[in-house]
DNA sequence: CCGAATTATTGGACGCGGTGTAATAACTAC
DNA sequence: GTAGTTATTACACCGCGTCCAATAATTCGG
Protein backbone atom coordinates (compact mmCIF):
# COMPACT_ATOMS: atom_id res chain seq x y z
CA UNK A 1 0.00 0.00 0.00
CA UNK A 2 2.81 1.97 0.77
CA UNK A 3 3.88 3.79 -2.66
CA UNK A 4 7.07 5.68 -1.69
CA UNK A 5 9.63 4.35 -3.81
CA UNK A 6 13.24 4.33 -2.48
CA UNK A 7 14.12 3.99 -5.58
CA UNK A 8 14.40 6.43 -9.14
CA UNK A 9 14.57 9.76 -9.08
CA UNK A 10 13.23 11.65 -6.45
CA UNK A 11 10.25 14.11 -6.74
CA UNK A 12 10.85 17.51 -7.14
CA UNK A 13 7.38 18.48 -6.42
CA UNK A 14 4.39 17.73 -4.66
CA UNK A 15 0.21 18.00 -4.77
CA UNK A 16 0.92 20.56 -1.89
CA UNK A 17 2.96 22.59 -2.99
CA UNK A 18 1.42 22.79 -6.38
CA UNK A 19 -2.15 23.49 -4.75
CA UNK A 20 -0.19 26.34 -2.73
CA UNK A 21 0.97 28.15 -5.63
CA UNK A 22 -2.75 27.50 -7.43
CA UNK A 23 -4.48 29.17 -4.61
CA UNK A 24 -2.26 32.17 -4.63
CA UNK A 25 -2.63 32.47 -8.27
CA UNK A 26 -6.30 31.83 -7.48
CA UNK A 27 -6.05 34.66 -5.14
CA UNK A 28 -4.60 36.83 -7.27
CA UNK A 29 -6.52 36.84 -10.87
CA UNK A 30 -9.41 34.25 -10.38
CA UNK A 31 -9.47 30.84 -11.04
CA UNK A 32 -10.75 30.78 -15.16
CA UNK A 33 -7.45 33.46 -15.01
CA UNK A 34 -4.78 31.43 -13.98
CA UNK A 35 -3.35 28.82 -16.72
CA UNK A 36 -1.90 25.78 -15.85
CA UNK A 37 1.41 27.56 -17.02
CA UNK A 38 1.78 29.57 -13.97
CA UNK A 39 0.58 27.97 -11.20
CA UNK A 40 3.70 25.17 -12.56
CA UNK A 41 5.78 27.92 -13.06
CA UNK A 42 5.20 29.60 -9.73
CA UNK A 43 5.56 26.13 -8.20
CA UNK A 44 9.19 25.71 -10.14
CA UNK A 45 8.03 23.11 -12.50
CA UNK A 46 7.13 22.31 -16.35
CA UNK A 47 4.00 22.42 -17.17
CA UNK A 48 3.48 18.13 -17.95
CA UNK A 49 5.04 18.10 -14.39
CA UNK A 50 1.51 19.54 -13.00
CA UNK A 51 -0.40 16.77 -14.90
CA UNK A 52 1.38 14.26 -13.33
CA UNK A 53 0.08 15.24 -9.93
CA UNK A 54 -3.40 16.46 -11.20
CA UNK A 55 -5.79 15.37 -13.85
CA UNK A 56 -7.32 18.70 -14.40
CA UNK A 57 -7.14 21.98 -13.87
CA UNK A 58 -9.72 21.56 -11.52
CA UNK A 59 -8.73 18.65 -9.87
CA UNK A 60 -6.59 21.58 -7.74
CA UNK A 61 -10.19 22.61 -6.33
CA UNK A 62 -11.21 19.19 -4.85
CA UNK A 63 -8.51 17.45 -3.16
CA UNK A 64 -9.78 17.48 0.13
CA UNK A 65 -13.40 16.42 -1.12
CA UNK A 66 -11.74 13.52 -3.03
CA UNK A 67 -9.86 11.83 -0.07
CA UNK A 68 -13.29 12.71 2.08
CA UNK A 69 -15.63 10.97 -0.84
CA UNK A 70 -13.58 7.94 -0.52
CA UNK A 71 -14.88 6.95 2.68
CA UNK A 72 -18.09 6.48 1.58
CA UNK A 73 -18.02 2.78 0.20
CA UNK A 74 -15.68 2.13 3.51
CA UNK A 75 -18.44 3.35 5.51
CA UNK A 76 -21.42 1.59 3.74
CA UNK A 77 -19.51 -1.93 3.81
CA UNK A 78 -19.40 -1.48 7.44
CA UNK A 79 -23.22 -0.54 7.61
CA UNK A 80 -24.89 -3.57 9.59
CA UNK A 81 -27.47 -5.17 7.79
CA UNK A 82 -29.97 -5.04 10.24
CA UNK A 83 -30.35 -1.49 10.33
CA UNK A 84 -33.15 -0.45 7.94
CA UNK A 85 -31.27 0.79 4.24
CA UNK A 86 -32.05 4.26 4.27
CA UNK A 87 -31.03 4.53 7.86
CA UNK A 88 -28.16 3.03 6.89
CA UNK A 89 -27.47 5.25 3.84
CA UNK A 90 -28.37 8.44 6.16
CA UNK A 91 -25.93 7.23 9.24
CA UNK A 92 -22.86 6.82 6.10
CA UNK A 93 -23.04 9.93 4.81
CA UNK A 94 -22.92 11.51 8.13
CA UNK A 95 -20.23 9.94 9.24
CA UNK A 96 -18.58 10.52 5.90
CA UNK A 97 -18.98 14.39 6.82
CA UNK A 98 -18.25 13.58 10.35
CA UNK A 99 -14.84 12.32 9.18
CA UNK A 100 -14.02 15.39 7.01
CA UNK A 101 -11.51 17.66 8.92
CA UNK A 102 -12.93 20.82 9.95
CA UNK A 103 -10.25 23.04 9.79
CA UNK A 104 -9.88 21.93 5.87
CA UNK A 105 -12.78 24.34 4.09
CA UNK A 106 -12.26 23.44 0.27
CA UNK A 107 -10.67 26.04 -1.05
CA UNK A 108 -13.00 26.09 -4.42
CA UNK A 109 -15.80 26.60 -2.15
CA UNK A 110 -14.57 29.36 0.26
CA UNK A 111 -13.65 31.41 -2.71
CA UNK A 112 -16.33 30.61 -4.88
CA UNK A 113 -17.15 34.51 -5.76
CA UNK A 114 -13.64 34.56 -6.76
CA UNK A 115 -14.00 32.04 -9.86
CA UNK A 116 -15.37 34.24 -13.09
CA UNK A 117 -17.25 31.38 -13.95
CA UNK A 118 -19.35 29.62 -11.13
CA UNK A 119 -21.06 27.49 -13.49
CA UNK A 120 -17.64 25.58 -14.39
CA UNK A 121 -17.22 24.95 -10.70
CA UNK A 122 -20.38 23.55 -10.45
CA UNK A 123 -19.91 21.23 -13.04
CA UNK A 124 -16.63 19.93 -11.73
CA UNK A 125 -17.91 19.62 -8.16
CA UNK A 126 -20.87 17.80 -9.38
CA UNK A 127 -18.61 15.56 -11.08
CA UNK A 128 -16.80 14.89 -8.37
CA UNK A 129 -20.48 13.99 -6.31
CA UNK A 130 -21.64 12.05 -9.39
CA UNK A 131 -18.66 9.49 -9.13
CA UNK A 132 -20.13 7.76 -5.78
CA UNK A 133 -23.58 7.69 -6.82
CA UNK A 134 -23.07 4.13 -8.57
CA UNK A 135 -21.64 2.71 -4.90
CA UNK A 136 -24.99 4.35 -3.15
CA UNK A 137 -27.52 3.33 -5.72
CA UNK A 138 -25.66 -0.29 -6.04
CA UNK A 139 -26.05 -0.28 -1.97
CA UNK A 140 -29.20 0.61 -1.80
CA UNK A 141 -30.02 -1.53 -4.80
CA UNK A 142 -28.70 -4.42 -3.31
CA UNK A 143 -31.14 -3.99 -0.01
CA UNK A 144 -34.14 -3.69 -2.25
CA UNK A 145 -36.02 -6.71 -3.49
CA UNK A 146 -38.09 -3.98 -5.49
CA UNK A 147 -38.09 -4.33 -9.38
CA UNK A 148 -37.78 -0.92 -9.79
CA UNK A 149 -34.24 -0.01 -9.86
CA UNK A 150 -35.03 3.43 -10.84
CA UNK A 151 -36.43 4.04 -7.02
CA UNK A 152 -32.52 3.36 -5.82
CA UNK A 153 -31.16 5.51 -8.65
CA UNK A 154 -32.97 8.27 -7.31
CA UNK A 155 -32.84 7.88 -3.78
CA UNK A 156 -28.52 8.36 -4.41
CA UNK A 157 -29.30 10.77 -6.74
CA UNK A 158 -31.20 12.91 -4.68
CA UNK A 159 -29.05 11.68 -1.24
CA UNK A 160 -26.02 12.95 -2.28
CA UNK A 161 -27.36 16.10 -4.06
CA UNK A 162 -28.79 16.93 -0.15
CA UNK A 163 -25.50 16.07 1.11
CA UNK A 164 -24.13 18.47 -1.54
CA UNK A 165 -26.17 21.56 -0.47
CA UNK A 166 -25.52 20.84 3.21
CA UNK A 167 -21.69 20.99 2.18
CA UNK A 168 -22.36 24.50 0.31
CA UNK A 169 -24.68 25.95 3.98
CA UNK A 170 -21.84 24.73 6.02
CA UNK A 171 -19.39 26.99 3.74
CA UNK A 172 -21.75 29.63 3.53
CA UNK A 173 -22.43 29.97 7.29
CA UNK A 174 -18.89 31.32 8.00
CA UNK A 175 -16.61 30.94 10.73
CA UNK A 176 -19.06 30.23 13.27
CA UNK A 177 -20.65 27.19 11.82
CA UNK A 178 -21.93 23.97 13.41
CA UNK A 179 -20.03 21.11 12.36
CA UNK A 180 -20.33 19.50 8.83
CA UNK A 181 -21.94 16.48 9.75
CA UNK A 182 -24.96 18.85 11.34
CA UNK A 183 -25.51 19.89 8.76
CA UNK A 184 -25.31 16.99 6.17
CA UNK A 185 -27.14 15.46 8.37
CA UNK A 186 -30.40 18.08 8.67
CA UNK A 187 -30.40 17.82 4.64
CA UNK A 188 -29.75 14.29 4.45
CA UNK A 189 -32.53 13.76 7.01
CA UNK A 190 -36.05 14.21 5.27
CA UNK A 191 -34.73 12.70 1.92
CA UNK A 192 -33.71 9.16 3.55
CA UNK A 193 -36.74 9.27 5.82
CA UNK A 194 -38.94 10.11 2.57
CA UNK A 195 -37.43 7.43 0.63
CA UNK A 196 -37.90 5.07 3.36
CA UNK A 197 -41.59 5.37 3.76
CA UNK A 198 -41.80 4.32 -0.36
CA UNK A 199 -38.89 1.58 -0.27
CA UNK A 200 -39.90 -0.01 3.07
CA UNK A 201 -43.26 0.22 4.18
CA UNK A 202 -43.11 -1.27 7.07
CA UNK B 1 -41.52 38.13 -28.70
CA UNK B 2 -40.39 37.04 -32.23
CA UNK B 3 -37.20 37.79 -33.13
CA UNK B 4 -37.38 36.48 -36.85
CA UNK B 5 -35.94 39.23 -38.73
CA UNK B 6 -37.45 40.59 -42.68
CA UNK B 7 -34.15 42.14 -42.53
CA UNK B 8 -30.57 40.99 -43.31
CA UNK B 9 -28.70 38.09 -44.63
CA UNK B 10 -31.22 35.00 -44.41
CA UNK B 11 -29.52 32.09 -42.22
CA UNK B 12 -28.21 29.31 -44.66
CA UNK B 13 -28.74 26.95 -41.53
CA UNK B 14 -30.82 26.24 -38.29
CA UNK B 15 -30.19 24.54 -34.74
CA UNK B 16 -32.44 21.61 -36.39
CA UNK B 17 -29.71 21.02 -39.55
CA UNK B 18 -26.86 21.23 -37.38
CA UNK B 19 -28.37 18.81 -34.95
CA UNK B 20 -29.20 15.95 -37.33
CA UNK B 21 -25.83 16.14 -39.12
CA UNK B 22 -24.18 16.31 -35.32
CA UNK B 23 -26.76 12.91 -34.67
CA UNK B 24 -25.43 11.10 -37.66
CA UNK B 25 -21.98 11.96 -36.74
CA UNK B 26 -22.37 11.11 -33.26
CA UNK B 27 -23.81 7.53 -33.98
CA UNK B 28 -20.92 6.83 -36.75
CA UNK B 29 -18.23 7.82 -34.09
CA UNK B 30 -19.26 8.29 -30.68
CA UNK B 31 -19.99 11.64 -29.32
CA UNK B 32 -16.17 12.25 -28.22
CA UNK B 33 -14.48 11.33 -31.43
CA UNK B 34 -16.66 13.96 -33.43
CA UNK B 35 -15.45 17.36 -33.69
CA UNK B 36 -17.37 20.73 -34.33
CA UNK B 37 -15.44 21.24 -37.15
CA UNK B 38 -17.29 17.88 -38.87
CA UNK B 39 -20.44 18.67 -37.48
CA UNK B 40 -20.36 21.85 -39.77
CA UNK B 41 -18.78 20.70 -42.62
CA UNK B 42 -21.79 17.83 -42.96
CA UNK B 43 -24.34 20.90 -41.96
CA UNK B 44 -22.50 22.49 -45.31
CA UNK B 45 -21.69 25.66 -43.17
CA UNK B 46 -18.31 27.01 -41.67
CA UNK B 47 -17.22 26.21 -38.14
CA UNK B 48 -17.93 29.64 -36.67
CA UNK B 49 -21.67 29.22 -38.22
CA UNK B 50 -22.16 26.20 -35.59
CA UNK B 51 -21.32 28.57 -33.12
CA UNK B 52 -23.67 31.03 -34.00
CA UNK B 53 -26.61 28.70 -33.10
CA UNK B 54 -24.62 26.60 -30.19
CA UNK B 55 -22.82 28.13 -27.28
CA UNK B 56 -21.12 24.50 -27.29
CA UNK B 57 -20.33 21.67 -28.57
CA UNK B 58 -22.39 19.57 -25.46
CA UNK B 59 -25.60 22.12 -26.17
CA UNK B 60 -26.16 19.62 -29.44
CA UNK B 61 -27.16 17.18 -26.94
CA UNK B 62 -29.67 18.88 -24.43
CA UNK B 63 -31.70 21.28 -26.64
CA UNK B 64 -34.86 19.45 -25.91
CA UNK B 65 -34.15 19.06 -22.03
CA UNK B 66 -33.15 22.77 -22.29
CA UNK B 67 -36.70 23.81 -23.70
CA UNK B 68 -38.68 21.90 -21.77
CA UNK B 69 -36.74 23.03 -18.15
CA UNK B 70 -37.48 26.73 -18.88
CA UNK B 71 -41.12 25.63 -18.04
CA UNK B 72 -40.19 25.01 -14.33
CA UNK B 73 -40.18 28.92 -13.47
CA UNK B 74 -44.08 29.15 -15.38
CA UNK B 75 -45.36 26.56 -13.22
CA UNK B 76 -44.21 27.56 -10.19
CA UNK B 77 -45.24 31.00 -10.58
CA UNK B 78 -49.11 29.41 -11.25
CA UNK B 79 -48.69 27.58 -8.23
CA UNK B 80 -51.82 28.21 -5.33
CA UNK B 81 -50.59 29.95 -2.24
CA UNK B 82 -53.13 27.54 -0.61
CA UNK B 83 -51.32 24.34 -1.42
CA UNK B 84 -48.34 23.56 1.09
CA UNK B 85 -45.40 24.27 -0.53
CA UNK B 86 -43.81 21.08 -1.30
CA UNK B 87 -46.66 19.72 -2.36
CA UNK B 88 -46.95 22.73 -5.26
CA UNK B 89 -43.16 21.86 -6.13
CA UNK B 90 -44.08 18.32 -6.65
CA UNK B 91 -46.83 19.32 -8.98
CA UNK B 92 -44.93 21.62 -10.51
CA UNK B 93 -42.13 20.01 -11.71
CA UNK B 94 -44.29 16.75 -12.14
CA UNK B 95 -46.24 19.28 -14.88
CA UNK B 96 -42.95 20.26 -16.21
CA UNK B 97 -42.06 16.77 -17.28
CA UNK B 98 -45.59 16.22 -18.09
CA UNK B 99 -45.48 18.82 -20.86
CA UNK B 100 -42.43 16.88 -22.50
CA UNK B 101 -42.93 15.77 -25.45
CA UNK B 102 -43.10 11.76 -25.42
CA UNK B 103 -41.23 11.51 -28.86
CA UNK B 104 -38.42 13.95 -28.20
CA UNK B 105 -36.16 11.51 -26.16
CA UNK B 106 -33.42 13.77 -25.33
CA UNK B 107 -30.35 12.64 -27.76
CA UNK B 108 -28.23 12.86 -25.13
CA UNK B 109 -29.57 10.02 -23.16
CA UNK B 110 -30.76 7.34 -25.58
CA UNK B 111 -27.13 7.10 -26.69
CA UNK B 112 -25.57 7.45 -23.44
CA UNK B 113 -23.82 4.06 -24.10
CA UNK B 114 -22.32 5.35 -27.35
CA UNK B 115 -20.66 8.50 -25.75
CA UNK B 116 -17.08 7.54 -24.27
CA UNK B 117 -17.16 8.89 -20.79
CA UNK B 118 -20.64 8.87 -18.76
CA UNK B 119 -18.78 10.77 -16.51
CA UNK B 120 -19.18 14.25 -18.76
CA UNK B 121 -22.60 13.18 -19.59
CA UNK B 122 -23.93 12.74 -16.86
CA UNK B 123 -22.28 15.87 -15.08
CA UNK B 124 -23.39 17.99 -18.45
CA UNK B 125 -27.18 17.08 -17.89
CA UNK B 126 -27.38 17.36 -14.02
CA UNK B 127 -25.50 20.92 -15.06
CA UNK B 128 -28.60 22.05 -17.10
CA UNK B 129 -30.89 21.08 -14.32
CA UNK B 130 -29.55 22.35 -11.35
CA UNK B 131 -29.31 25.50 -13.24
CA UNK B 132 -33.39 25.20 -12.15
CA UNK B 133 -32.30 25.64 -8.46
CA UNK B 134 -32.18 29.10 -7.60
CA UNK B 135 -35.31 29.32 -8.90
CA UNK B 136 -36.75 26.31 -7.26
CA UNK B 137 -34.76 27.69 -4.23
CA UNK B 138 -36.31 31.08 -4.04
CA UNK B 139 -39.82 29.52 -4.26
CA UNK B 140 -39.23 27.18 -1.01
CA UNK B 141 -37.85 30.17 0.94
CA UNK B 142 -40.22 32.51 -0.17
CA UNK B 143 -42.95 30.47 1.46
CA UNK B 144 -41.00 29.09 4.52
CA UNK B 145 -40.83 31.63 7.22
CA UNK B 146 -37.59 29.36 8.74
CA UNK B 147 -34.54 31.59 9.21
CA UNK B 148 -32.55 27.79 7.83
CA UNK B 149 -32.24 28.85 4.52
CA UNK B 150 -29.82 25.37 4.15
CA UNK B 151 -32.54 23.43 4.26
CA UNK B 152 -34.59 24.95 1.26
CA UNK B 153 -31.38 24.64 -0.51
CA UNK B 154 -31.00 20.85 0.08
CA UNK B 155 -34.64 20.77 -0.81
CA UNK B 156 -34.53 22.11 -4.49
CA UNK B 157 -31.53 20.10 -5.11
CA UNK B 158 -32.84 16.80 -3.93
CA UNK B 159 -35.83 17.34 -5.86
CA UNK B 160 -33.95 18.33 -8.78
CA UNK B 161 -31.69 15.62 -8.49
CA UNK B 162 -34.14 12.72 -8.47
CA UNK B 163 -36.41 14.17 -11.32
CA UNK B 164 -33.02 13.69 -13.02
CA UNK B 165 -32.82 9.89 -12.01
CA UNK B 166 -36.16 9.62 -13.31
CA UNK B 167 -35.81 10.88 -16.43
CA UNK B 168 -32.44 8.94 -17.06
CA UNK B 169 -34.69 5.76 -15.61
CA UNK B 170 -37.33 6.76 -18.31
CA UNK B 171 -34.99 7.15 -21.16
CA UNK B 172 -33.61 3.72 -19.76
CA UNK B 173 -36.92 1.94 -19.77
CA UNK B 174 -36.74 1.96 -23.79
CA UNK B 175 -39.69 1.59 -26.08
CA UNK B 176 -42.41 0.49 -23.54
CA UNK B 177 -41.62 2.82 -21.12
CA UNK B 178 -44.64 4.80 -19.27
CA UNK B 179 -44.85 8.36 -19.74
CA UNK B 180 -42.18 10.35 -18.13
CA UNK B 181 -44.26 12.36 -15.79
CA UNK B 182 -44.86 9.18 -13.94
CA UNK B 183 -41.43 8.20 -13.31
CA UNK B 184 -40.79 12.12 -12.27
CA UNK B 185 -43.87 11.90 -9.89
CA UNK B 186 -42.39 8.67 -8.37
CA UNK B 187 -38.61 9.76 -7.83
CA UNK B 188 -39.75 13.28 -7.11
CA UNK B 189 -42.59 12.08 -4.45
CA UNK B 190 -40.92 10.81 -1.53
CA UNK B 191 -38.22 13.76 -1.57
CA UNK B 192 -41.08 16.21 -1.04
CA UNK B 193 -43.12 14.29 1.24
CA UNK B 194 -39.52 14.28 3.73
CA UNK B 195 -38.73 17.70 3.44
CA UNK B 196 -43.00 18.68 3.98
CA UNK B 197 -42.50 16.44 7.16
CA UNK B 198 -39.42 18.96 8.12
CA UNK B 199 -40.62 22.41 6.95
CA UNK B 200 -44.27 22.18 7.75
CA UNK B 201 -44.54 20.08 10.67
CA UNK B 202 -48.62 20.73 10.99
C1' DC C 1 -31.81 51.36 -59.93
C1' DC C 2 -28.71 52.81 -56.25
C1' DG C 3 -26.81 53.33 -51.71
C1' DA C 4 -27.52 52.64 -46.59
C1' DA C 5 -28.55 49.75 -42.96
C1' DT C 6 -28.91 45.19 -41.18
C1' DT C 7 -27.88 40.46 -40.34
C1' DA C 8 -25.43 35.92 -41.31
C1' DT C 9 -21.53 33.79 -42.68
C1' DT C 10 -16.78 33.26 -43.12
C1' DG C 11 -11.68 32.96 -42.54
C1' DG C 12 -7.95 33.58 -39.71
C1' DA C 13 -5.66 33.92 -35.70
C1' DC C 14 -5.12 33.11 -30.89
C1' DG C 15 -5.17 31.09 -25.99
C1' DC C 16 -5.81 27.30 -23.19
C1' DG C 17 -6.58 22.54 -21.55
C1' DG C 18 -5.33 18.06 -22.17
C1' DT C 19 -2.76 13.96 -24.39
C1' DG C 20 1.05 11.41 -26.12
C1' DT C 21 5.85 10.39 -26.86
C1' DA C 22 10.46 10.15 -26.64
C1' DA C 23 14.53 11.87 -24.37
C1' DT C 24 16.92 12.72 -20.23
C1' DA C 25 17.95 13.45 -15.35
C1' DA C 26 18.46 11.61 -10.68
C1' DC C 27 18.55 8.15 -7.93
C1' DT C 28 19.31 2.85 -6.06
C1' DA C 29 21.05 -1.68 -6.38
C1' DC C 30 24.41 -4.77 -7.86
C1' DG D 1 30.67 1.49 -13.56
C1' DT D 2 26.42 -0.53 -15.31
C1' DA D 3 21.69 -1.71 -15.28
C1' DG D 4 17.15 -0.69 -13.70
C1' DT D 5 13.68 2.53 -12.02
C1' DT D 6 11.19 6.69 -11.60
C1' DA D 7 10.39 11.80 -12.26
C1' DT D 8 10.86 15.50 -15.11
C1' DT D 9 11.10 17.71 -19.36
C1' DA D 10 10.61 19.47 -24.13
C1' DC D 11 7.97 19.12 -28.10
C1' DA D 12 4.32 18.39 -30.94
C1' DC D 13 -0.32 17.83 -31.50
C1' DC D 14 -5.55 18.14 -31.24
C1' DG D 15 -9.86 20.27 -30.21
C1' DC D 16 -12.80 23.64 -27.96
C1' DG D 17 -14.01 28.23 -27.55
C1' DT D 18 -13.30 33.37 -28.46
C1' DC D 19 -12.44 37.44 -31.01
C1' DC D 20 -12.23 40.29 -35.03
C1' DA D 21 -12.37 42.03 -39.39
C1' DA D 22 -14.15 41.18 -43.97
C1' DT D 23 -17.84 40.00 -46.90
C1' DA D 24 -22.23 38.17 -48.66
C1' DA D 25 -27.22 38.53 -48.92
C1' DT D 26 -31.07 40.69 -47.93
C1' DT D 27 -34.65 44.90 -46.97
C1' DC D 28 -35.67 49.58 -46.93
C1' DG D 29 -35.75 54.30 -48.40
C1' DG D 30 -34.93 57.42 -52.02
Amino acid sequence: MNHSPQVGRPRRSSQRILEESAAELFLEQTYARTTVDQIAQRAGVSRNTFFNYFGSKSDVLWVDIDETLERLSLELAAASPSVPVMDAVRDAVTRVAAAHPDDRVPWALTHVDLMGTREELEASGLRRLMKQSDVLRDFIGQRVRSADSSLSRAAAFATLAAAAAAAGAWVSAGVGRRALAEYVADAVGPVCAGFAAVIEPG
